[in-house]
DNA sequence: CCCATATATTTTAAGCTTGAAATAAATCCG
DNA sequence: CGGATTTATTTCAAGCTTAAAATATATGGG
């Protein structure tokens, strides 16, 4: 039988690269449009606003490490732009007591209330964009994309 | 007749915007992943693999603005990634004549060679990183997506 | 021809992002 | 306890990215 072999140069790898392509471009398209509104109605930036949203969902907070995971970007990136939050009033860093090396990052009152104002928007702005699809539509290829965005995937095949 | 309105706060913004944020999550895993295989086995950069990947569909060349439409990102941005492939030997920049403001950028032949060694290992990856999807599946997925990535797709309603 | 406007590209400043090195503190274990 | 190792975070250098300003050239209309 002569199943699931090298997975490279036949059709399916093809297919695979293309669906890739069309991720990447739909990914940049939704961005772009993001981003130029968050910039000229909020003066705010997509980076920002992912930590804010990450935070808003974690009223006690969240470790810079665990930012750093949820948001899927690297430590240092994380610093920088909880500074620049910090900076606006937007979080607060609080020691964590029981262990000195570690931060907990929070909304303070005000980034809450600028967050909700931000969200109320940004969800429209998204909607209006993936607008071709109904409910049954975008559940059904949420759920398909899951299994890409999962940790250790590889579908049962071994390690590379 | 109670259709269509003001898509926001609804069920189906609700849905599109958790298919937004799994797109972005598995375009951050995907990324993530290619941009690791690129720098360890081939000292290379998925911006640079970009472009060197556009150039190659175009063996005539293209102009810093074609590529620039083509990767969607800033002309800004474009100059400096093709400052560094002139500097790696792998394009060239070369005078339009007729019009003394334009460039044509073009792969090199080293740079064409360069390029096939990486896209062979890239088509790969990529095949492995959607192992999950056979190639209907994958096919089906990029078709759905195609209306996002596409300029001007509001979808009949009116600009906003 | 000359000026106004448009187009192609580069430059610039600011911010984002990464991977690696540096700090600092916690934990493990002999 | 005390040294080795691990963990949490920051710093750093380099590269990526954008939007806006600057440059240079082309085009269109008097």
């Amino acid at each position: 039988m002569t199943a699931e072999l090298p997975a490279k140069g036949n059709k399916a790898s093809k297919a695979r690269l293309r669906l890739w392509l069309r991720l990447l471009k739909a990914q940049r398209r939704v961005e772009a449009e993001l981003r130029e509104k968050l910039r000229t109605e909020f003066g705010s930036t997509l980076p920002r606003f992912d930590v804010l949203s990450a935070l808003n969902r974690s009223p006690e907070g969240l470790r810079m490490s665990e930012l750093s995971e949820v948001l899927m970007v690297s430590n240092g990136n994380v610093t920088g732009i909880v500074e620049r939050l910090v900076a606006d009033g937007a979080v607060i860093r609080i020691p964590v007591d029981g262990d000195r090396r570690a931060m907990r990052v929070r909304l303070t009152e005000q980034g809450s209330e600028y967050f909700r104002r931000l969200a109320a928007e940004h969800e429209g702005w998204v909607s209006d964009l993936f607008g071709m699809f109904d409910e049954g539509e975008a559940e059904q290829l949420a759920a398909r994309l899951h299994s890409i965005s999962d940790k250790r995937n590889t579908n049962g095949k071994a390690d590379r």
